[in-house]
DNA sequence: GTGATTAGTTAGCAC
DNA sequence: GTGCTAACTAATCAC
C-alpha cells in the first residue's frame, strides 16, 4: 500500500534493506501470500529464519493497518466536517426563510386590522358570516399570531435578525 | 506526563531502563531543564555521553510532543461532535418554527380572505381608507404571500414536513 | 492469525 | 532548539 517505488519526498521513514537482495521471498510476498502458501515456500528453511520471516510479515501487515488506521481517521474527519458545513447551509437558509415569513406575517397582520377597522365601522355584524370568527377585540387583545414565540430566545441566529418593530406598531385608533 | 507508577495495565510499550539508576540525571530533570541549566550539569562528562544524553532528551521531549498531537486530535473530533450536535438542533428548531409560521400565515391568510369578501359586499369603496390599498382582485389573482416560495425545494427538511394543502384550497366563490 | 488501535520512536518541516 | 505531525513499530485487544 505504501513503500511502493519512486522518490516520494515525502515525510517517511528512511527504508532500511533490511534483507540482501538475494533473499529467499520479497517483502511483497512475504505480506500476501496465504499461510498454507507462505508454509510452502518456507519448507526447509532453518527454523530461526523462519520465525523471522513470520515476524517480518506481521511488521509488514502491521504497517498496513496503521496506514489503514490513518487514512480512516482522516476520511472521518472529512465527513465531519462537510456534513458541518452542510448543515450551517441549512440553518442558514431556514433562518432567511423564517425572517421572511415573519415579515409576510406582519405585513398581513397589519392588513388585516386595517381591513377589520373599515368593517367594524360600515357593518361589523356581518362579521359572523364566514369562517374565521375574529373580531375587533381579539385582534386588540391579542397582537401576535399563534404558535410559540417568534423572538429569538437564546440568541440572534445565524446573523439573520427578524424585524420586529412591525410587529409592535399600531395602528392609529 | 505517562511513565509514572503503578501497574497500569493498560496496552503500552514496555518501559525498558536504558539508564542505571545511578545516572547522572534521571529523565524528569533531563526532560525539564533549560538548556542552560542542563549544560551546567554536563559539564565534565565525556563528549558521547552528552551526546547521548542530549539525543535522550529530545526523545523523551517527543514523546510529550506526540501525547499533545493525539490529544488535540481527539479534542478537535470532538469539537466538531458537539457543534454537530448543536447544528442538528438548530435545523430542527428552525424547521418546526417555519412549519408553525407557514400554517399561521395560511390561517390568516384565509380570514384575511374571508373578511374581505364580507368587505366587498357591505362596501369596497371604503378599503382605500387606510394603509394596505388591497382589493378582491389583488387576493384572487395572487394567493400565496409575497417571498420565495415555501415548498421544499430539495426535499423534506429535518422530518418536518409543511401542511401544505390548507394552502391551495380555495374559499367557496 | 488477522485487523484495529494506542503509545512510543524517528524523520523531516517550520519557526 | 522547539514543537508538530506523518509514518512506522510494538503491544495488546477482540474476534
Amino acid at each position: 500500500m505504501v513503500r511502493k517505488a519512486g522518490p516520494t519526498n515525502m515525510k517517511m521513514r528512511q527504508e532500511i534493506p533490511v534483507q540482501p537482495p538475494e533473499q529467499v521471498i520479497n517483502d511483497d510476498e512475504l505480506m500476501s501470500f496465504s499461510v498454507r502458501e507462505l508454509n510452502r515456500r518456507l519448507r526447509g528453511l532453518p527454523k530461526d529464519q523462519v520465525v523471522q520471516l513470520k515476524q517480518r510479515r506481521r511488521t509488514l501487515k502491521n504497517r498496513g493497518y496503521a496506514a489503514n488506521c490513518r487514512e480512516k481517521r482522516v476520511t472521518q474527519k472529512e465527513s465531519l466536517e462537510v456534513e458541518q458545513d452542510r448543515l450551517k447551509m441549512e440553518v442558514e437558509k431556514l433562518a432567511v426563510e423564517n425572517a421572511r415569513q415573519r415579515e409576510a406575517l406582519d405585513d398581513l397582520h397589519r392588513k388585516y386590522k386595517s381591513l377589520l377597522h373599515v368593517t367594524a365601522k360600515s357593518g361589523p355584524e356581518k362579521i359572523k358570516v364566514l369562517s374565521g370568527p375574529l373580531t375587533i377585540a381579539d385582534l386588540n387583545k391579542d397582537n401576535t399570531i399563534p404558535g410559540p414565540s417568534h423572538r429569538q430566545q437564546d440568541g440572534p441566529v445565524a446573523g439573520v435578525m427578524v424585524k420586529q418593530e412591525i410587529v409592535d406598531q399600531r395602528l392609529g385608533d
